[in-house]
DNA sequence: ACCCTAATTAGGGT
DNA sequence: ACCCTAATTAGGGT
């Protein structure tokens, strides 16, 4: 019935579905994680055999992966077994990818290939992000070296995590001056940063029986040792689809803090009373200026940017930029008059000047001791600013900028520089923001994204298609 | 900025958005349940106001509800604690409502609504489902009845589901009768059950300080005298789209059993020797249903639903039809031919009919030995059955038949002519399926819809758009 | 006595 | 020694 095309969808194991030979089938789904490219690449091949445009998809879980050691002890002969765990493998890698999914399967089928994007495949459409992870990483080998080598992932992601569990005390863990140094990233984020330092070789896997070790490779080994606590050669890797529901996921649940808050009083929220004075200060210039350009106070910054504001005290356009809620039009617009404001008030209550932007209200966040924390810029970062603000490249000469192993997205430049900004560099933000293309259509285009977007998916969506540094407050 | 169409997005907290009176603007999105429908009725109020078509997101979590005693706790007097108290509980109310929101709205306000749909708000437009939840109402009232009333809603669910935890066992919960009979729903599946019996009276909440119990209504305790364990009048609920994700969700968690299933052997999947001779059998009729009618044999039906049918050896269509995996195409086309040739092979193996169709695998599953727990048709679907099949009426005219407080909906009726079908009794399925609608034309659609879901959503919108006795494998 | 989330532990696959 | 998920406990809000 299917073969006749009375039957449109069809269902079915992989089991059964073996030699179906119809030509026009335009879909494809697999769920779940397949057993070898060798399988996937003959169910995926049965659509578009009519060369028609068609779609196949690949649904997988992570507990997919978990059960590889089970699968392989079902064989009689060891090299059976290596065999099997090979493919499963290969079909793991597969799933995780990050670059060209049509380069990758046919390479792996023996295929000479010249190109590095089909411009097909999802990696290729999406043009997936990256970002300098050289920290990260550090830690993440660091830690897997000091606790011995012989665990597999989970081991050393719950020390980074500060995990007080039983097998961490008892093998004294909590003692390691790693202990809790990255609370910042879950666990799952800190698994998909594992894997992608297995995939780039940085770490090793070891299958015996159905137990999985995890070690540093000899490039890792290299990577630490150019690495101090304070200084890691840059590393740049792409931020996979895990680790983005994570930050996102993590940023949702920071939100809770600030509900409700008209409600509790300034003191509550941690503002000393020279502070207190300042804000009241910046709400009247604020009102000042609403009224000399005949806008609403309210349109210029909220409330709660301008607490903000009287808590850091920042010296600097960018370290005023730098805070929560403030865009890019109130620094180029008011950021003077502001500046001037802050530090004029600052002097005469005696308030020191770019403070820590303390996180919400009064709660006392623990801070760790560790050296590293608040990285300076890595190199990279420090090139691509000087190169873009001081000779005056553009985002495009500076991504291929001859002398690096692979040019850089430009994206990656512009966040760069973003960053750059961040931490104090003087950074020309009208030029930044003509050439990262910031202009009143993509704002129409963002007020279009956001009623277009549907309920069930809540804010994620929104927020993915929102710039950086606009923020959703409840 | 905002005012002047300069920016066209603003992100502002509740507290400083006061006051904007601008008339074209399109959307607002509150993320976080509400103080007080007063201030979300002003908020919202603020899109569309130059009567253009307009859209308002509502996001909430659970937990966003959890605060509402902390916040109470603020209010000096006991009035006012009572008059926040009372603005919240609206508030959730609204976020949970499963009818028209207009409607709840205006009559909050203390207009008079004639009309039940308005048809524009997201609870028209989606039309909800609903269920006859009357056994779980039933266990859930009884179980909050047997534990005495004085606790949340937590404990009870608890119960239900079988925890041992600490609180339970020294209580002696665990010694319950129905301790673990509602292992089937996740906890939020039956905290959504109770915020519907709250909405709908059967339950009340008490309030004391943050502390919150809940207790049987009058209303409830009147279900509960007109119930036994074998026998609940009909309640009908609407399935809220906190049920739905948490059954889909079950779904997804149930697959993992089935993967890697080619490795394992048939007996290992607990087919008794004479059950893999009547597979084999069935597996032969396949092939000759396929050689006499030009077709494939999986087009037929799969391997897998082959066992199952040879496990279940159901004696009528209604049974084979019940059976995961078989279509309704299956059963009207050779469903003579496989049922004559199953009670043929079965009388000859000495094989039981119409066994229970046990869930994969070898897997021992605990059976709790509570009443009720198979439980037969309750009247309004019986009565919804006989008028269907034996007086002949249609869907809408059982789903308006006069005598009911209110009208059923059509696809009520029809989910329980389809139930009714897999507990046995005899259904016209050719004009079952005229009834609902199930053309070639359908069928397109959801070709059409599964090419179009995205990577990111995963599975969950593809089943959405699928009829419910399509199941994905892997 | 509430609730929710995140951390920890138990259990099962294998 | 693995891994993952679900159950339980701890903690914090309040």
């Amino acid at each position: 019935m299917f073969i006749r095309d009375e039957l449109h969808v069809m269902v079915a194991t992989v089991a059964f579905g073996m030699g179906i030979d119809k030509p026009n089938v335009r879909c494809v789904i697999h769920y779940g994680c397949p057993k070898s490219l060798e399988s996937y690449y003959q169910e995926s091949g049965r659509c578009g055999r009519d060369g028609l445009p068609s779609i196949c998809w690949l649904y997988y879980t992570r507990s997919d992966f978990a059960k590889a050691g089970f699968y392989c002890g079902e064989a009689p002969t060891v090299n059976q077994r290596k065999a099997i765990m090979e493919s499963l493998m290969a079909a793991q890698r597969y799933c995780m990818l990050a670059t060209c999914r049509r380069k990758c399967l046919l390479e792996y089928f023996g295929e000479k290939i010249t190109f590095t994007n089909c411009g097909s495949c999802d990696n290729c459409t999406n043009s997936k992000q990256e970002r300098d992870m050289s920290r990260e990483a550090f830690l993440l080998l660091t830690c897997i070296q000091s606790c011995g080598g012989r665990w597999g992932l989970n081991m050393p992601i719950d020390i980074l995590r500060g995990s007080r569990s039983r097998k961490i005390v008892d093998n004294h863990f909590d003692k390691l001056s790693l202990h809790g140094i990255g609370k910042e990233y879950s666990s799952n984020w800190w698994k998909a940063l594992g894997d992608q330092l297995i995939t780039s070789g940085y770490l090793k896997e070891r299958h015996c029986d159905m137990y999985r070790t995890i070690s540093v490779s000899p490039t890792g080994m290299n990577f630490l040792h150019t690495s101090t606590s304070e200084y890691q050669p840059s590393l740049v890797l792409p931020i996979t689809s895990e680790m983005v529901d994570e930050e996102e996921h993590r940023d949702a649940r920071g939100r809770v803090d600030g509900d409700f808050q008209d409600l509790a009083s300034l003191e509550c929220e941690g503002l000393s009373e020279a502070e207190i004075k300042l804000y009241h200060m910046l709400l009247d210039l604020r009102m000042d200026l609403a009224k000399s350009t005949g806008t609403a106070p309210y349109a210029i910054c909220g409330d709660q940017t301008i607490k903000k504001i009287a808590k850091t005290r920042p010296s600097t356009k960018a370290r005023l930029a730098n805070i929560d809620g403030v865009s890019m039009h109130l620094v180029t617009t008011y950021g003077d008059q502001i500046l001037q404001q802050i530090s004029h008030i600052s002097e005469e209550l005696n308030l020191s000047m770019d403070g820590e932007a303390t996180v919400q209200t009064a709660v006392t966040k623990k801070v760790y001791p560790i050296p590293n924390s608040q990285k300076k810029s890595v190199p990279a970062k420090f090139e691509a600013w000087k190169r873009w603000q001081e000779d005056g490249l553009t985002f495009q000469e500076i991504a291929n900028f001859p002398g690096r192993a692979a040019p850089l997205k430009e994206q990656t430049v512009s966040e760069y520089i973003l960053e750059a900004g961040r931490q104090g560099y003087e950074v020309n933000w009208s030029r930044f923001c003509e050439e990262i293309g910031l202009t009143q259509g993509i704002l129409t285009e963002i007020q279009g994204a956001i009623a277009k977007v549907g309920s069930r998916e809540r804010l994620k969506p929104i927020k993915e298609k929102l710039p950086d540094h606009v923020s959703l407050y409840s």
